[in-house]
DNA sequence: GCAGTTTACCAAAGCGCTTTGGATTTTGCA
DNA sequence: TGCAAAATCCAAAGCGCTTTGGTAAACTGC
């Protein structure tokens, strides 16, 4: 093992040069000779030497670190899936681009508390907002700070301008209706998440905006709002297959509760594609792969991986670039077959009675 | 707004007291009246005011962070399901006390140069380790410099001693297969998790354990490795079910597999807990609640998320504890009965016949 | 061979905090 | 009332780095 730990005097002592030469040998400035550069850098991995990240931080006034809040409620206690994903995606970036990922994991309470204080402490250098929800507060009060942010997901109803990176829930979600629309389901329910996140409102409009322009008005019956865990999806597919007149399809916001269909359905000794279709919302979960020439569901998809990085990268370049540059981003999410839908049954009745 | 960022120095003229002084009032140190403290601390909030974290642990030599790596490997490319949870649970002990968690995403191939940076840099007082493989090498090289650290899990053939927290498994799997065995289960697979991982090979060994106490041979043609994606749980079941031989039950890693498996049982027309029986280890994922009076699996249950909080206590007990104490911990899963379970068929024929 | 550049290096200030070692004031008690 | 002890407060040193404002040596071109 190399000694003890080194610090800059130490290594630059070794080498019989001042700190100044040897510090602008590591970070690359050009007024040092090459071969000078060359020993600076040997010596510094012979003996294991980085710089400090404290000391460098201060003397240079960037933390180069990007904050990221993730509140828990005590109430619901859940973890949204996507967050590892949507970090994986982040990370590879700040990796790539000398940033540490500082992630503050506080009571939902606290949350605005723990974005004022990690802006004072100094602790960050930008931050991202997850989940935002509709008239978000957040967005004001980042803006009031004065620190670079950019959103996943946008807020409605909010006045400032500010970076997002998005999916374009609304369409997304209106092509699906209009894809089960097409097969002939009338009677469409729609799992959503929970109602105050505005991604959910904007999925709900989509939705609504599909059936209307069939002139089809929305059942408030077949709508739902909820967390987004299995057991919702089982719940509410269950309540809705009890109804007088139940829903031929459904529109899921993820995978997950989409399962908790799947086996509703199964249990009640329905085939999904066939007596049932279902449209996900995919966003391409690692450990939940949604692919394959004909996947199990039919989805309309969006990486939320990849959505990670493009925050991420967005959020690099304001802090690099000194001019205020607002980063907005909408992403497209691609609607593909998969088995879950097909035709609804009233209308293969029809159509199977004219073979 | 409260014009601009105000720091220690402005804080103390404005107060018309020493920086010691305001210094000491903020950290709660006896050498300052108490009502000078109060007035200092109404200042501070008045101000907005948080010491700057990095000049704060310049000066004190501890970084208040935390490290956690995560290894992407380019070729499987998943996020574990479970580090979602890990991270809450351990990042509620962090914000507690005062820890910062740094999140460091790498590839793979750098995870170790990125503990060895990560410490070099002095930006973190602590480490977690994640996903231990059977004689990690990262055990060996984390003692080596000298950096408290706990691992989530242990690593076989190490002889270093360290700190650990960790699921009984092999005991949580015997458990587990024993239970199939008593209701006359005698093919019965396992779905593991990728052969190298630590508690892939606890878990086999329970399995088997449990195997060769009824005196039955493990059928390595039943035992299957890889990631624990949904995909997996589908084909290889699926695979089974084709054998000349199938299992009777299965014995699944983890939650996400599990549903595979229930959705090849059902595509093959199979009632689980009647034709098929499963048992899986439950991390007691927050958005698949396999809970209620009879959940939908029977299980081997143990919250990932506590043993993040337990890993991030041991670790902070660790780092302020001068003298090196070993925090070691096991946890023990609860075996609850679900409705994925059921007698062997060839029992029930037996019993049936009986009746 | 010399003034003017360039090149290659360095000493010291400063980032914002904690903490040591004193200085000054209050208090306690004979 | 007087004096040691306790209670408060402060100036300045340092944490390990970057960066400003140099200086000395090596090149230019004529």
């Amino acid at each position: 093992m190399k000694s003890k730990k080194m610090n800059l005097k130490d290594l630059s002592e070794a080498l019989g040069l001042s700190q100044t030469t040897v510090s602008r040998a590591l970070n690359g400035y050009p007024e040092v000779r090459e071969s000078t550069r060359q020993k600076v850098l040997e010596a510094a991995e012979a003996y294991d030497y980085a710089p400090n990240t404290r000391a460098k931080t201060l003397a240079t006034g960037h933390s180069m670190a990007i904050g990221h809040v993730l509140p828990l409620s005590k109430k619901h206690e859940m973890v949204n899936p996507i967050f590892a994903d949507f970090i994986a995606g982040a990370g590879e970036i700040y990796s790539d681009n000398g940033y540490d990922l500082l992630l503050s994991v506080v009571d939902d309470q606290d949350e605005e508390s723990s974005y004022r204080k990690l802006v004072s402490r100094g602790a960050v250098d930008g931050l991202i907002v997850h989940g935002p929800k509709v008239r978000d507060r957040r967005i004001a009060l980042l803006q009031g700070l004065g620190v670079p942010f950019v959103v996943h997901g946008r807020s409605s109803d909010v006045i400032e301008d500010y970076s997002w990176v998005d999916v374009n829930n609304k369409r997304a979600f209106q092509r699906a209706t209009e894809f089960l629309l097409d097969l002939g389901h009338r009677r469409i329910a729609l799992l959503n998440g929970l109602a105050d996140m505005d991604f959910a409102t904007r999925r709900g409009a989509g939705y609504k905006a599909a059936l209307a322009a069939r002139g089809i008005q929305a059942d408030q019956s077949l709508m739902f709002h909820d967390e987004m865990t299995e057991n919702y999806g089982y719940e509410v597919c269950n309540r809705s297959l009890a109804m007088d007149k139940p829903p031929t399809a459904f529109v899921v916001s993820s995978i997950i509760p989409a399962i908790g269909v799947r086996r509703a359905l199964a249990e009640a000794g329905l085939q999904m594609g066939r007596d049932v279709s279902v449209v996900i919302h995919d966003d391409a979960l690692s450990y939940f792969g949604n692919v394959g020439e004909v996947p199990e569901f039919t989805a309309v998809r969006s990486s939320v991986r990849e959505a990670g990085r493009r925050v991420a990268q967005g959020l690099i370049s304001m802090i690099q670039t000194p001019g205020t540059v607002l980063h907005q981003e909408m992403m497209e999410a691609a609607l593909t077959v998969g088995q879950s839908t097909g035709q609804a049954p009233a209308l293969r009745e029809v159509l199977e009675r004219d073979d």
